[in-house]
DNA sequence: CTGGATCCATGATGATACTG
DNA sequence: CAGTATCATCATGGATCCAG
Protein backbone atom coordinates (compact mmCIF):
# COMPACT_ATOMS: atom_id res chain seq x y z
CA UNK A 1 0.00 0.00 0.00
CA UNK A 2 2.33 2.45 0.80
CA UNK A 3 0.30 5.55 0.88
CA UNK A 4 1.74 8.78 0.81
CA UNK A 5 2.40 10.12 5.07
CA UNK A 6 4.10 13.24 4.00
CA UNK A 7 3.79 15.81 6.73
CA UNK A 8 4.37 19.39 7.36
CA UNK A 9 5.43 19.39 10.32
CA UNK A 10 4.08 22.63 11.40
CA UNK A 11 1.36 22.89 14.12
CA UNK A 12 -0.88 24.12 12.27
CA UNK A 13 -4.49 23.95 10.57
CA UNK A 14 -4.12 24.65 7.32
CA UNK A 15 -0.74 22.88 6.99
CA UNK A 16 -2.75 19.88 8.69
CA UNK A 17 -5.39 20.39 5.91
CA UNK A 18 -2.99 20.31 3.16
CA UNK A 19 -1.64 17.01 4.46
CA UNK A 20 -4.65 15.50 3.59
CA UNK A 21 -5.54 17.45 0.31
CA UNK A 22 -2.50 19.22 -1.14
CA UNK A 23 -1.58 16.56 -3.30
CA UNK A 24 -2.28 17.00 -7.16
CA UNK A 25 -5.68 15.90 -8.29
CA UNK A 26 -6.67 15.38 -4.82
CA UNK A 27 -9.12 18.88 -4.63
CA UNK A 28 -9.64 17.91 -8.40
CA UNK A 29 -11.06 14.36 -7.74
CA UNK A 30 -13.21 16.31 -4.82
CA UNK A 31 -14.07 18.74 -7.28
CA UNK A 32 -15.83 16.16 -9.46
CA UNK A 33 -17.47 14.16 -6.18
CA UNK A 34 -19.06 17.30 -5.33
CA UNK A 35 -21.69 16.77 -8.05
CA UNK A 36 -22.47 13.45 -6.85
CA UNK A 37 -21.27 9.62 -6.24
CA UNK A 38 -19.11 8.50 -9.13
CA UNK A 39 -17.36 5.56 -10.50
CA UNK A 40 -13.87 5.04 -11.27
CA UNK A 41 -13.92 5.35 -14.64
CA UNK A 42 -16.80 8.23 -14.54
CA UNK A 43 -14.14 10.10 -12.59
CA UNK A 44 -11.33 9.00 -15.23
CA UNK A 45 -13.35 10.47 -18.14
CA UNK A 46 -13.88 13.90 -15.87
CA UNK A 47 -9.95 13.94 -14.91
CA UNK A 48 -8.84 14.06 -18.09
CA UNK A 49 -4.97 13.57 -17.88
CA UNK A 50 -5.14 11.87 -14.69
CA UNK A 51 -3.29 7.85 -14.79
CA UNK A 52 -5.22 5.25 -13.29
CA UNK A 53 -2.50 4.71 -11.13
CA UNK A 54 -2.28 8.32 -9.79
CA UNK A 55 -6.24 8.20 -9.16
CA UNK A 56 -6.29 4.87 -7.59
CA UNK A 57 -3.90 6.75 -5.35
CA UNK A 58 -5.80 9.48 -4.54
CA UNK A 59 -9.10 7.12 -3.56
CA UNK A 60 -7.02 5.58 -1.42
CA UNK A 61 -5.47 8.50 0.74
CA UNK A 62 -9.04 10.46 0.99
CA UNK A 63 -10.83 7.35 1.91
CA UNK A 64 -8.15 6.97 4.69
CA UNK A 65 -8.74 10.46 5.76
CA UNK A 66 -12.31 10.05 5.91
CA UNK A 67 -13.11 12.12 3.51
CA UNK A 68 -14.34 9.55 0.52
CA UNK A 69 -16.19 6.24 1.24
CA UNK A 70 -16.15 2.98 -1.23
CA UNK A 71 -19.12 1.33 -2.16
CA UNK A 72 -18.41 -2.07 -2.91
CA UNK A 73 -21.18 -4.45 -2.93
CA UNK A 74 -20.80 -8.26 -2.82
CA UNK A 75 -22.04 -9.56 -6.69
CA UNK A 76 -21.71 -5.94 -8.53
CA UNK A 77 -19.02 -5.02 -10.20
CA UNK A 78 -19.28 -1.05 -9.83
CA UNK A 79 -17.65 0.06 -7.28
CA UNK A 80 -19.02 3.93 -6.17
CA UNK A 81 -16.85 6.84 -4.30
CA UNK A 82 -18.86 9.47 -2.38
CA UNK A 83 -17.84 12.24 -0.36
CA UNK A 84 -18.74 11.78 3.50
CA UNK A 85 -19.60 14.55 5.38
CA UNK A 86 -16.04 15.45 6.27
CA UNK A 87 -15.59 15.79 2.48
CA UNK A 88 -18.60 17.57 1.53
CA UNK A 89 -17.36 20.32 3.85
CA UNK A 90 -14.76 20.79 1.34
CA UNK A 91 -17.10 22.30 -0.98
CA UNK A 92 -16.73 25.48 0.32
CA UNK A 93 -12.80 25.68 -0.54
CA UNK A 94 -13.19 24.11 -3.82
CA UNK A 95 -16.11 27.18 -4.72
CA UNK A 96 -13.40 29.53 -2.87
CA UNK A 97 -11.05 28.31 -5.64
CA UNK A 98 -13.43 28.50 -8.32
CA UNK A 99 -14.03 32.25 -7.47
CA UNK A 100 -10.61 32.94 -7.51
CA UNK A 101 -9.91 30.98 -10.62
CA UNK A 102 -12.52 33.00 -12.63
CA UNK A 103 -10.89 36.24 -11.07
CA UNK A 104 -7.24 35.75 -11.31
CA UNK A 105 -6.38 32.41 -13.39
CA UNK A 106 -9.59 33.00 -16.59
CA UNK A 107 -7.79 31.31 -19.52
CA UNK A 108 -9.61 31.13 -22.69
CA UNK A 109 -10.17 26.83 -23.58
CA UNK A 110 -6.70 25.55 -24.99
CA UNK A 111 -6.43 24.05 -28.43
CA UNK A 112 -7.39 20.23 -27.71
CA UNK A 113 -8.12 21.08 -24.25
CA UNK A 114 -11.37 18.97 -23.35
CA UNK A 115 -14.64 20.82 -22.07
CA UNK A 116 -17.10 18.77 -19.47
CA UNK A 117 -20.35 19.77 -18.58
CA UNK A 118 -19.97 19.50 -15.13
CA UNK A 119 -16.91 21.84 -15.19
CA UNK A 120 -18.64 24.24 -17.47
CA UNK A 121 -21.87 24.46 -15.70
CA UNK A 122 -19.81 24.72 -11.82
CA UNK A 123 -17.78 28.13 -13.71
CA UNK A 124 -21.63 29.53 -15.13
CA UNK A 125 -22.78 29.24 -11.52
CA UNK A 126 -20.18 30.10 -9.98
CA UNK A 127 -20.03 33.41 -12.55
CA UNK A 128 -23.56 34.46 -11.75
CA UNK A 129 -22.93 34.71 -8.28
CA UNK A 130 -19.70 36.29 -8.87
CA UNK A 131 -21.86 39.04 -10.42
CA UNK A 132 -24.28 39.39 -8.03
CA UNK A 133 -26.95 37.34 -9.34
CA UNK A 134 -30.62 38.41 -8.28
CA UNK A 135 -31.17 35.85 -5.03
CA UNK A 136 -34.23 34.14 -6.24
CA UNK A 137 -34.20 30.69 -6.44
CA UNK A 138 -34.06 28.60 -9.41
CA UNK A 139 -34.16 25.09 -10.90
CA UNK A 140 -32.37 24.66 -14.26
CA UNK A 141 -32.71 21.32 -15.70
CA UNK A 142 -29.50 20.98 -18.32
CA UNK A 143 -29.14 17.25 -20.63
CA UNK A 144 -26.11 17.78 -22.51
CA UNK A 145 -24.60 15.01 -24.62
CA UNK A 146 -27.23 12.96 -23.38
CA UNK A 147 -26.58 13.27 -19.14
CA UNK A 148 -28.56 15.37 -16.91
CA UNK A 149 -27.26 17.97 -14.68
CA UNK A 150 -29.48 20.25 -12.22
CA UNK A 151 -28.15 23.70 -11.50
CA UNK A 152 -30.16 25.23 -8.84
CA UNK A 153 -30.45 27.85 -6.02
CA UNK A 154 -31.78 28.57 -3.06
CA UNK A 155 -31.59 32.32 -3.32
CA UNK A 156 -28.45 32.13 -1.30
CA UNK A 157 -25.91 29.62 -2.99
CA UNK A 158 -26.16 28.05 -6.16
CA UNK A 159 -25.39 23.92 -6.39
CA UNK A 160 -24.75 21.76 -9.42
CA UNK A 161 -25.72 17.60 -9.20
CA UNK A 162 -24.87 15.86 -12.20
CA UNK A 163 -27.22 12.14 -12.88
CA UNK A 164 -30.23 14.22 -11.73
CA UNK A 165 -32.88 12.90 -13.65
CA UNK A 166 -35.84 14.93 -13.76
CA UNK A 167 -37.67 14.94 -10.41
CA UNK A 168 -41.48 14.97 -10.97
CA UNK A 169 -42.15 16.34 -7.38
CA UNK A 170 -39.87 19.36 -7.91
CA UNK A 171 -40.20 20.35 -11.43
CA UNK A 172 -36.89 22.68 -12.79
CA UNK A 173 -38.28 26.54 -13.82
CA UNK A 174 -36.33 26.01 -17.35
CA UNK A 175 -34.94 22.85 -19.37
CA UNK A 176 -31.37 23.58 -21.35
CA UNK A 177 -31.18 20.53 -23.96
CA UNK A 178 -27.70 21.13 -26.37
CA UNK A 179 -24.58 19.92 -26.48
CA UNK A 180 -21.55 21.16 -23.96
CA UNK A 181 -20.00 22.78 -26.91
CA UNK A 182 -23.25 24.53 -27.43
CA UNK A 183 -23.64 25.75 -24.15
CA UNK A 184 -20.26 26.89 -23.97
CA UNK A 185 -20.53 29.02 -27.35
CA UNK A 186 -23.87 30.28 -25.78
CA UNK A 187 -22.07 31.46 -22.05
CA UNK A 188 -19.07 32.72 -23.85
CA UNK A 189 -20.23 34.23 -27.46
CA UNK A 190 -23.89 34.54 -26.29
CA UNK A 191 -24.64 32.20 -29.57
CA UNK A 192 -27.40 30.40 -28.71
CA UNK A 193 -27.28 27.61 -31.96
CA UNK A 194 -28.07 24.00 -30.90
CA UNK A 195 -29.45 25.20 -27.66
CA UNK A 196 -33.07 24.45 -27.01
CA UNK A 197 -34.89 25.44 -23.89
CA UNK A 198 -38.22 25.45 -22.46
CA UNK A 199 -39.54 26.76 -20.24
CA UNK A 200 -42.13 29.61 -18.61
CA UNK A 201 -41.32 32.65 -20.91
CA UNK A 202 -39.95 34.89 -17.23
CA UNK A 203 -37.78 31.50 -16.02
CA UNK A 204 -36.09 31.59 -19.57
CA UNK A 205 -36.11 35.20 -19.47
CA UNK A 206 -34.31 35.24 -16.52
CA UNK A 207 -31.98 32.24 -17.76
CA UNK A 208 -30.66 34.39 -20.70
CA UNK A 209 -30.22 37.50 -18.50
CA UNK A 210 -28.15 35.41 -15.63
CA UNK A 211 -26.37 33.19 -18.25
CA UNK A 212 -24.88 36.64 -19.90
CA UNK A 213 -23.06 37.00 -16.83
CA UNK A 214 -19.91 34.83 -17.59
CA UNK A 215 -18.66 36.81 -20.57
CA UNK A 216 -18.51 39.82 -18.64
CA UNK A 217 -16.48 38.75 -15.34
CA UNK A 218 -13.92 37.59 -17.63
CA UNK A 219 -13.68 40.22 -19.53
CA UNK A 220 -13.05 42.65 -16.49
CA UNK B 1 14.46 29.30 -14.60
CA UNK B 2 12.40 26.57 -16.31
CA UNK B 3 9.32 27.34 -14.22
CA UNK B 4 7.17 24.93 -13.39
CA UNK B 5 4.78 25.21 -16.12
CA UNK B 6 2.43 22.11 -15.72
CA UNK B 7 -0.98 21.96 -16.02
CA UNK B 8 -3.98 20.18 -15.46
CA UNK B 9 -5.77 20.96 -19.21
CA UNK B 10 -9.14 21.07 -18.12
CA UNK B 11 -11.28 24.38 -18.71
CA UNK B 12 -12.25 24.48 -15.49
CA UNK B 13 -11.74 27.34 -13.02
CA UNK B 14 -10.62 25.35 -10.30
CA UNK B 15 -8.34 23.80 -12.01
CA UNK B 16 -6.55 26.90 -13.00
CA UNK B 17 -6.29 28.04 -9.34
CA UNK B 18 -4.74 24.43 -8.70
CA UNK B 19 -1.99 25.37 -11.47
CA UNK B 20 -1.26 28.65 -9.94
CA UNK B 21 -1.57 27.46 -6.00
CA UNK B 22 -2.10 23.67 -6.03
CA UNK B 23 2.00 22.86 -5.67
CA UNK B 24 3.72 21.84 -2.35
CA UNK B 25 4.37 24.85 -0.18
CA UNK B 26 2.48 27.28 -1.85
CA UNK B 27 -0.48 28.05 -0.31
CA UNK B 28 1.46 27.53 2.85
CA UNK B 29 3.99 30.42 2.05
CA UNK B 30 0.67 32.39 1.30
CA UNK B 31 -0.89 31.41 4.26
CA UNK B 32 2.63 33.29 5.85
CA UNK B 33 2.24 36.65 4.04
CA UNK B 34 -1.16 37.20 4.79
CA UNK B 35 0.05 38.34 8.00
CA UNK B 36 2.20 41.25 6.45
CA UNK B 37 4.98 41.39 3.82
CA UNK B 38 8.25 39.00 4.69
CA UNK B 39 11.93 38.58 4.08
CA UNK B 40 13.06 35.18 2.78
CA UNK B 41 15.08 34.30 6.24
CA UNK B 42 11.83 34.96 8.03
CA UNK B 43 9.65 32.84 5.73
CA UNK B 44 12.58 29.95 6.04
CA UNK B 45 11.95 30.42 10.16
CA UNK B 46 7.88 29.67 9.67
CA UNK B 47 8.32 27.72 6.77
CA UNK B 48 10.25 24.69 8.97
CA UNK B 49 11.32 22.29 6.86
CA UNK B 50 11.46 24.12 3.60
CA UNK B 51 14.05 23.92 1.84
CA UNK B 52 15.80 27.39 0.40
CA UNK B 53 16.10 26.11 -2.70
CA UNK B 54 11.73 24.97 -2.97
CA UNK B 55 11.20 28.64 -1.48
CA UNK B 56 13.25 30.41 -3.77
CA UNK B 57 11.09 28.19 -6.51
CA UNK B 58 7.77 28.98 -5.28
CA UNK B 59 8.49 32.48 -4.77
CA UNK B 60 9.85 32.80 -8.25
CA UNK B 61 6.41 30.82 -9.48
CA UNK B 62 4.17 33.11 -7.35
CA UNK B 63 5.96 36.04 -8.49
CA UNK B 64 5.34 35.02 -12.32
CA UNK B 65 1.18 34.41 -11.40
CA UNK B 66 0.90 38.24 -10.08
CA UNK B 67 0.28 36.53 -6.27
CA UNK B 68 3.35 37.49 -4.60
CA UNK B 69 5.74 41.20 -5.40
CA UNK B 70 9.04 41.41 -4.79
CA UNK B 71 10.52 44.40 -3.32
CA UNK B 72 14.15 44.60 -3.76
CA UNK B 73 15.36 47.79 -3.28
CA UNK B 74 19.16 48.96 -4.73
CA UNK B 75 21.35 49.18 -1.58
CA UNK B 76 19.56 47.68 0.61
CA UNK B 77 20.32 43.76 1.65
CA UNK B 78 16.95 42.52 2.61
CA UNK B 79 14.47 41.77 -0.08
CA UNK B 80 10.84 41.88 0.94
CA UNK B 81 8.10 39.75 -0.20
CA UNK B 82 4.16 40.83 0.35
CA UNK B 83 1.12 39.52 -1.57
CA UNK B 84 -0.80 41.57 -4.41
CA UNK B 85 -4.09 42.37 -4.45
CA UNK B 86 -4.62 38.98 -6.09
CA UNK B 87 -2.77 37.33 -3.24
CA UNK B 88 -4.57 38.89 -0.87
CA UNK B 89 -7.82 37.26 -2.65
CA UNK B 90 -6.80 33.97 -1.38
CA UNK B 91 -7.41 34.98 2.49
CA UNK B 92 -11.03 33.18 2.33
CA UNK B 93 -9.52 29.70 0.86
CA UNK B 94 -6.29 30.16 3.66
CA UNK B 95 -9.47 30.82 5.93
CA UNK B 96 -11.57 27.75 4.60
CA UNK B 97 -8.60 25.07 5.17
CA UNK B 98 -7.62 26.76 8.41
CA UNK B 99 -11.48 25.86 9.53
CA UNK B 100 -11.21 22.72 7.98
CA UNK B 101 -8.49 21.67 8.89
CA UNK B 102 -9.38 22.86 12.78
CA UNK B 103 -12.54 20.89 12.37
CA UNK B 104 -11.57 17.11 10.76
CA UNK B 105 -7.86 17.12 10.41
CA UNK B 106 -7.21 18.15 13.91
CA UNK B 107 -3.73 16.72 15.84
CA UNK B 108 -2.11 17.41 19.02
CA UNK B 109 1.70 19.19 18.44
CA UNK B 110 3.82 15.68 17.71
CA UNK B 111 6.71 15.33 20.20
CA UNK B 112 9.86 18.09 18.41
CA UNK B 113 6.65 19.79 16.06
CA UNK B 114 7.77 23.09 16.12
CA UNK B 115 5.07 25.84 17.25
CA UNK B 116 4.97 29.41 15.42
CA UNK B 117 3.10 32.05 17.40
CA UNK B 118 1.75 33.40 14.01
CA UNK B 119 0.04 29.61 12.96
CA UNK B 120 -0.95 29.55 16.87
CA UNK B 121 -3.16 32.65 16.36
CA UNK B 122 -4.06 31.68 13.22
CA UNK B 123 -5.74 28.31 14.71
CA UNK B 124 -7.18 30.54 18.28
CA UNK B 125 -9.07 33.25 15.77
CA UNK B 126 -10.01 30.50 13.62
CA UNK B 127 -11.75 28.53 16.45
CA UNK B 128 -13.21 31.45 18.06
CA UNK B 129 -15.26 32.40 14.87
CA UNK B 130 -16.07 28.39 14.65
CA UNK B 131 -17.55 28.77 17.96
CA UNK B 132 -19.48 31.41 17.23
CA UNK B 133 -17.75 34.00 18.98
CA UNK B 134 -19.43 37.00 20.28
CA UNK B 135 -19.29 39.59 17.06
CA UNK B 136 -17.99 42.54 19.07
CA UNK B 137 -15.14 44.28 17.95
CA UNK B 138 -11.87 43.08 19.57
CA UNK B 139 -8.15 44.26 19.14
CA UNK B 140 -5.89 41.94 20.77
CA UNK B 141 -2.14 43.18 21.53
CA UNK B 142 0.27 39.94 21.78
CA UNK B 143 3.91 39.99 22.75
CA UNK B 144 5.58 36.48 21.63
CA UNK B 145 9.15 35.48 22.21
CA UNK B 146 9.81 38.96 22.08
CA UNK B 147 7.74 39.46 18.63
CA UNK B 148 4.56 42.11 18.49
CA UNK B 149 1.28 40.41 16.64
CA UNK B 150 -2.08 42.07 16.61
CA UNK B 151 -5.30 40.03 16.71
CA UNK B 152 -8.60 41.85 15.76
CA UNK B 153 -12.07 41.68 15.10
CA UNK B 154 -14.30 43.98 13.21
CA UNK B 155 -16.97 42.23 14.64
CA UNK B 156 -17.44 39.93 12.03
CA UNK B 157 -14.14 38.76 10.68
CA UNK B 158 -10.80 38.10 12.76
CA UNK B 159 -7.76 38.45 10.93
CA UNK B 160 -3.80 38.51 12.35
CA UNK B 161 -0.74 40.78 11.76
CA UNK B 162 2.80 39.93 12.38
CA UNK B 163 5.11 42.65 13.43
CA UNK B 164 2.10 45.11 14.27
CA UNK B 165 4.29 47.19 17.12
CA UNK B 166 1.17 48.92 19.66
CA UNK B 167 -0.22 51.62 17.72
CA UNK B 168 -0.84 54.53 20.16
CA UNK B 169 -4.26 55.76 17.73
CA UNK B 170 -5.51 52.71 18.02
CA UNK B 171 -4.48 50.58 21.74
CA UNK B 172 -5.15 47.24 21.97
CA UNK B 173 -8.36 46.54 24.29
CA UNK B 174 -6.26 43.47 25.61
CA UNK B 175 -2.07 43.12 26.02
CA UNK B 176 -0.93 39.50 26.37
CA UNK B 177 2.72 38.54 27.08
CA UNK B 178 3.89 35.20 27.23
CA UNK B 179 6.07 32.65 25.31
CA UNK B 180 4.57 31.17 22.60
CA UNK B 181 4.61 27.53 24.69
CA UNK B 182 3.02 29.12 27.39
CA UNK B 183 0.17 30.81 25.38
CA UNK B 184 -0.50 27.23 24.29
CA UNK B 185 -0.75 26.03 26.71
CA UNK B 186 -3.18 28.71 28.11
CA UNK B 187 -4.96 27.96 25.22
CA UNK B 188 -5.35 23.93 25.24
CA UNK B 189 -4.91 23.45 28.62
CA UNK B 190 -5.89 26.45 30.16
CA UNK B 191 -3.12 26.81 32.16
CA UNK B 192 -1.93 30.67 32.39
CA UNK B 193 1.50 30.08 34.01
CA UNK B 194 3.56 32.47 32.62
CA UNK B 195 1.03 34.35 30.71
CA UNK B 196 0.57 37.97 31.52
CA UNK B 197 -2.61 39.36 30.66
CA UNK B 198 -3.46 43.55 30.96
CA UNK B 199 -6.37 45.29 30.04
CA UNK B 200 -9.66 46.90 31.43
CA UNK B 201 -11.51 43.88 33.60
CA UNK B 202 -14.32 43.32 30.97
CA UNK B 203 -12.04 42.84 28.10
CA UNK B 204 -9.97 40.67 29.70
CA UNK B 205 -12.88 38.43 31.16
CA UNK B 206 -13.88 38.77 27.23
CA UNK B 207 -10.58 37.36 26.11
CA UNK B 208 -10.82 34.49 28.68
CA UNK B 209 -13.73 33.56 27.51
CA UNK B 210 -13.27 33.97 23.67
CA UNK B 211 -9.79 31.73 24.05
CA UNK B 212 -11.20 29.03 26.01
CA UNK B 213 -13.15 28.07 23.21
CA UNK B 214 -10.43 26.24 21.21
CA UNK B 215 -10.21 23.07 23.64
CA UNK B 216 -13.98 22.63 23.32
CA UNK B 217 -13.86 22.94 19.48
CA UNK B 218 -10.78 20.26 18.86
CA UNK B 219 -12.07 17.50 21.48
CA UNK B 220 -15.72 17.49 19.64
C1' DC C 1 -16.44 -3.98 -20.43
C1' DT C 2 -14.90 -1.91 -15.45
C1' DG C 3 -11.36 -1.42 -12.11
C1' DG C 4 -7.52 -1.47 -11.47
C1' DA C 5 -1.92 -3.15 -11.18
C1' DT C 6 2.86 -3.08 -13.21
C1' DC C 7 6.95 -1.31 -15.42
C1' DC C 8 9.78 2.33 -16.70
C1' DA C 9 10.96 7.31 -17.66
C1' DT C 10 10.92 11.85 -16.01
C1' DG C 11 10.36 15.53 -13.22
C1' DA C 12 9.62 17.49 -8.63
C1' DT C 13 11.15 17.64 -4.06
C1' DG C 14 14.46 16.89 -0.02
C1' DA C 15 19.23 17.05 2.22
C1' DT C 16 23.35 19.21 2.54
C1' DA C 17 26.84 22.26 1.40
C1' DC C 18 28.39 26.42 -0.20
C1' DT C 19 28.61 31.52 -2.12
C1' DG C 20 27.87 36.74 -3.50
C1' DC D 1 20.73 37.93 4.24
C1' DA D 2 19.39 35.73 0.19
C1' DG D 3 19.85 32.72 -2.18
C1' DT D 4 22.67 28.58 -5.73
C1' DA D 5 24.80 24.06 -6.59
C1' DT D 6 24.91 19.28 -6.29
C1' DC D 7 23.20 14.90 -5.48
C1' DA D 8 19.72 11.53 -3.75
C1' DT D 9 15.02 10.21 -3.44
C1' DC D 10 10.32 10.17 -4.22
C1' DA D 11 6.09 11.28 -6.70
C1' DT D 12 3.99 11.53 -11.00
C1' DG D 13 3.20 10.56 -16.09
C1' DG D 14 2.84 7.25 -19.98
C1' DA D 15 2.15 2.90 -21.66
C1' DT D 16 0.78 -1.54 -21.21
C1' DC D 17 -1.23 -5.49 -19.12
C1' DC D 18 -4.48 -8.30 -16.27
C1' DA D 19 -8.38 -10.15 -13.39
C1' DG D 20 -13.40 -10.45 -12.48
Amino acid sequence: MTRNARTYGHFCAVARALERVGDRWSLLVIRDLLTGAKRFTDLMERLGGITPKTLSQRLGELDDAGIVETDREPGRREVWYRLTPAGADLGPIVDGLSWWGLRHAWRWPQPGEPLHAEHLLRSAVQAIGLAGGDHQPARWHFRLDSADYLAESDGHEWSVTASAAPDADAPPDVTVTATTAALAALIFAGADTGVTITGELRAVQRFHRLIGTLAGVTGA
